[in-house]
DNA sequence: GTCTATAAGATGATAGAC
DNA sequence: GTCTATCATCTTATAGAC
């Protein structure tokens, strides 16, 4: 690296911007068509810039793979946030989680990123299977203690121990979202949400 | 490979009976890895012929997935049968239901075939969805009618509409595969399984 | 950082000999 | 029915000019 570019103030607000607008793409086709399903070509089209440009910034796809589990990875723990203390925060969340799902099941044709690497497995280079192995176990981790909160302060059901009651629940909207897409049945999830209020909160 | 192709009698090949090779190996790797996930050069390998040999059983690769599902859609009628009109009948089919997505989640890393053509849904050619649908249908149509009957016969609760249970139900059983085989947890699915049967059997 | 050009291999698919 | 040989195209990936 030569001594200009050390000294260089950052000039443009375009630093790092490319890098991010490949990987929203790249996650947007992950999520649609899954990891064998999209190729350097395809988001070369949709950025408008060429192939080899995107092996600058991420030297082969496993890397892009990798880079994007670990932004959502990120994502989940920033967006999902510390489980609540209180009823109302419980609820809350709990009420955001399905709505977060229910996004993704009634509108477009994109899976969660959990479904989607999860159905990959198979496929998923191992550089991007590590990430993705602590993405799930963060999401599970909230999850039970969403469920062991909301039961400490009677939010949920005391009919079974909280962290079955969070796999349980954490599978069901998995499933609903699966089953929606593929009866292409947009208030099925609804339902299934209606369903699972009743099943797991105390007063629903 | 599964039981029924080793089991085969006739140790010599026949006619007719590539074809089904074809189909066996190819519905696993089907199952294993999405239907972009797998090629003619896998299947010829595997099966010990040509590529070229394969396009002469079927000429396109959506003629091959075509097949494989309606084959999978008439095994399902098969091995499903009618909806039993007795509590014993119809608490054995769905026991048999439970222990059938058992096997897929606990051994292997192939899923079933309703969840995998869900997820590769976006990469399908239409001559594939089409199949599938028909699959999807007959398969949410089985479990309505089990679960109607089960109601009626004593053997589920009836806290919930039929209809609904047998979407939930379906939900969850999909959605506790995907997530057993994530967290490469063979006991998760069991655990799961579990928690449904005091959910909806009325005498768990 | 982005480009052109290209490599090296896999993919689905076809033609035609045997 | 299976083979060899071949096709056009797509894939990930690299080299080097600008």
């Amino acid at each position: 690296m030569s001594i200009e570019t050390l000294r260089r103030d950052p000039p443009a607000p375009e630093e790092g911007d490319t890098r991010q607008r490949i990987m929203d793409v790249a996650e947007q086709l992950l999520l649609q068509r899954g990891y064998a399903g999209f190729s350097y070509q395809d988001i070369a089209e949709a950025v408008g810039i060429r192939k080899a440009s995107i092996h600058h910034h991420f030297p082969a796809k496993e890397d892009l793979g990798a880079a994007i589990v670990r932004r959502a990875r990120a994502r989940l723990l920033d967006t999902r946030g510390p489980v609540g203390d209180t009823p109302a925060q419980i609820q809350h969340q709990f009420d955001r989680y399905l709505r977060f799902f229910e996004k993704i099941a009634t509108q477009g044709d994109k899976l969660c990123l959990g479904g989607r690497l999860s159905a990959d497995l198979a496929v998923l280079p191992e550089a991007v299977r590590d990430p993705f192995r602590d993405f799930t176990t963060d999401h599970g981790g909230w999850l039970a203690k969403l469920f062991e909160a909301g039961q400490k302060h009677g939010v949920f059901r005391r009919d079974a121990e909280p962290a079955d009651q969070a796999l349980m629940f954490g599978a069901a909207v998995q499933g609903a979202v699966q089953v929606a897409r593929s009866r292409g049945d947009a208030e099925f999830f609804r339902r299934i949400a209606r369903q699972l209020r009743q099943q797991f909160l105390a007063t629903p």
